[in-house]
DNA sequence: TATTGTTATACTCTATAACTATA
DNA sequence: TATAGTTATAGAGTATAACAATA
């Protein structure tokens, strides 16, 4: 295999990023009505399954202020997108007993099964793309892809 | 090479779609930032760059109507995001002479350049995250992708 | 006095309903 | 009478400012 010039190798990164740019559209495309028809069914907005998700992939609990950090959102939106959390009994918010101005969200049980429950929706409406898909496509996908993430998500 | 069994392929697609999930996960996150950064210093909402898009991407006028229905927004909310882009130069609204309820909105060339724009930034959200890249998972993802593009896209 | 979170207020975006103009 | 779009009004979500409780 020949080395590549640098001209090259740019021009490899620019057509690529483009195609990819193509694709990523197509897939977020695939399912976006029934995913957001059932966020809407389970009588949450975007910003609470967005807080779901960080609660979810968090260990433990978490404290407001690092959610809406997390998030890019102000403190009293946070609040009240938990508090709405906390009514449908998808989170618990209790007081830090080391820093009693402190509060720590935890998710339920119950809201790790809704999280679970639309992160498997999206994933049918990637089926459904790759379903779509050529055995040859599929594969040099596989091949292609699966590396990379598990380079960048260990 | 094998024909693969039924359950074979099931598996692979499984696998596929999870890794597609991440993978346009990270993709979505490179450059967002300074993607919705530049949106809001243009001073244009999301609905606003949607319908530009829609413009942009169809070859002449297209009524109200349309792009509501396009968009799946109220005509009302699509009125007012018209209007503010008519305000600011990036589409123009005129009466369809041939029925004159009706208004036909195109895009100006400053609408175009202001989308060319936003594309082009995220765009460089992609590139930089195929930088990250080694040169053989970057040829790997040309070589599945680009494909899947051209068929899908023409 | 500083910090964590909540409540008060104002603004934006959206949808439904009422309205205008044209067909 | 029906249709395309606008204006009126109300509801949800957010941010800034003011506040309460704790450190």
């Amino acid at each position: 295999m020949q080395a590549s010039s640098s001209t090259e190798t740019e021009a490899l990164a620019e057509a690529l990023s483009r195609d990819l740019a193509t694709f990523t559209n197509r897939l977020l495309q695939a399912g976006h009505r029934d995913l957001f028809a059932a966020i809407e069914k389970a009588g949450l907005t975007i910003t609470q399954v967005k807080c779901l998700k960080v609660l979810c992939e968090a260990d433990g609990a978490l404290y407001l202020g690092a959610i809406s950090d997390e998030l890019g959102l102000s403190l009293p939106a946070l609040s009240r997108a938990v508090e709405n959390l906390v009514r449908r009994g998808h989170v618990k918010r209790e007081e830090d007993p080391r820093d009693r101005r402190s509060k720590l969200v935890t998710v339920t049980s119950r809201g790790r099964a809704t999280y679970e429950q639309l992160t498997a929706l999206r994933l049918v409406g990637i089926k459904n793309f790759v379903a779509g898909l050529e055995p040859a496509e599929q594969e040099a996908l596989a091949a292609a892809v699966g590396p990379v993430v598990r380079r960048l998500e260990p």
